[in-house]
DNA sequence: ATAAAGTTTCAATAATTTTTGAAAGTTTAA
DNA sequence: TTAAACTTTCAAAAATTATTGAAACTTTAT
C-alpha cells in the first residue's frame, strides 16, 4: 500500500474508534494527522487535508490541547501557528486515561458513595438488591480508578512488564 | 436518602455514563433499572418506568440480550416475557470488555497490521513517522488484547489480586 | 495609527443518532 | 379457526451533536 492512502485508512480507522468511544470523530481525526506527521501543520494545512472548515478545525486543536494530545508551536520569524502531536504512545495513552477518569469515573464515583447510603427496610428484597448492586459496582469501579492510578505514574515497560508477567 | 430516588439517581448515572462511552443512553438506562431489580420485569413496566416508547424499549431489551447482559424469563401460566439483568458485576465487566474488544478493536487491530505493510522510501521522514507510529499504536494496543484476553479467562479476584498486588 | 495576517467565537445549519407509534406479525387458549 | 394478548418492525419525527462561515477580535510590522 501506498503512505498517503495507508495515511488516509489511519485517520479514517482513528476517527471510527473515537467515535465509538465517545470522542468526536473530528478530534480523533485531527489527532491521528499530527499523529502520523513528521512536521508540525498549520490550521490551514489540517483543514485542507480534512476538508474541514475553519471554525472546525480551530474549536478542536483547542479541545486536543485541552486533552493534552497536541501542543502549539512557534516557528522563528512565521506569524503563523504551527501544532504537533506527542507522539509518544504510551503519553497518549495515560493522558486519555486521565482525562477520561478525571471527567467521567470520578463523578460516578462520587455518586456511587452518596447511594452507597440510601437507608431502607433491610427486609426489603428491592432494598437489599439495590444495595449489593451498588457495592459491588463501587468495589470494581475502586479496582479500577486505583489500577488506572497506578498507570498514570507508571512507565511503559513496567507497566506492561508487570501486567503481562503476571498474567503468563 | 430514599431508596426510590437512590433508584432514579443510579439509573440517570449509568445513563450518563454509557452515553459518554458510546452506549446508547436508553440502553444503560434500561441496563441500570434490571440491575437493581430485584423481580425479573416485563416490558411494560421497563416503558412505564423510564418513560420509553415500547419501539425502544423492544430494541433496546434485544440489544442488551445480544451483549449478553440481561435474559428472558418466561413465568409459568403467564403469556408475558420477563427480563432479569445478570447481577454479578465481574461477568458484566467481562461481558462488555469482550463485546467492545470484537466490535472495536479487532478491527482496529487488522487495520494496524495492514497498515504496518505500507510501503515507501526508508529516508522520507514521513514515510518513517507513519511507520513508527502504527508500530507503537500496534504494540500498545496488542498489550490491550492480551490483557483483556487474560481478563475474559479470568476470575475476578484472582484478576485483581494479581493487578493490585504488583501495583502495590 | 493602520492595515494585513492570523485567530476565535457562536448563531445558524447540517448531519447523525435516537425515539416514537402504529401497523404487521406471532403465539396461545378456547 | 379465531381473537385476544403480546411482540416486532421500521418509516417518520424528534432530539442531540457536530460543523459551517462570516463577523469580531487580536497581533504584528511598518
Amino acid at each position: 500500500m501506498e503512505l498517503a492512502a495507508a495515511k488516509l485508512k489511519f485517520i479514517e480507522a482513528w476517527g471510527k474508534l473515537g467515535s465509538e468511544w465517545g470522542i468526536n470523530r473530528t478530534m480523533a481525526q485531527v489527532h491521528a494527522l499530527l499523529l502520523i506527521s513528521a512536521e508540525a501543520l498549520t490550521t490551514e494545512e489540517i483543514m485542507e487535508q480534512l476538508s474541514i472548515s475553519r471554525g472546525n478545525a480551530n474549536m478542536t486543536l483547542r479541545d486536543l490541547i485541552g486533552w493534552g494530545l497536541i501542543e502549539k508551536q512557534h516557528k522563528a520569524g512565521e506569524r503563523k501557528e504551527y501544532f504537533f502531536a506527542d507522539k509518544d504512545v504510551w503519553n497518549i495513552a495515560r493522558q486519555v486515561a486521565k482525562e477520561r477518569k478525571k471527567r467521567e469515573l470520578e463523578p460516578v464515583l462520587k455518586v456511587l458513595n452518596e447511594l452507597s447510603s440510601v437507608d431502607g427496610d433491610e427486609k426489603d428484597p428491592e432494598y437489599i438488591t439495590f444495595k449489593k448492586s451498588i457495592k459491588d459496582i463501587n468495589k470494581l469501579a475502586g479496582n479500577v480508578d486505583k489500577t488506572l492510578e497506578t498507570m498514570l505514574k507508571a512507565e511503559e515497560s513496567w507497566f506492561w512488564g508487570s501486567v503481562l508477567k503476571v498474567f503468563k
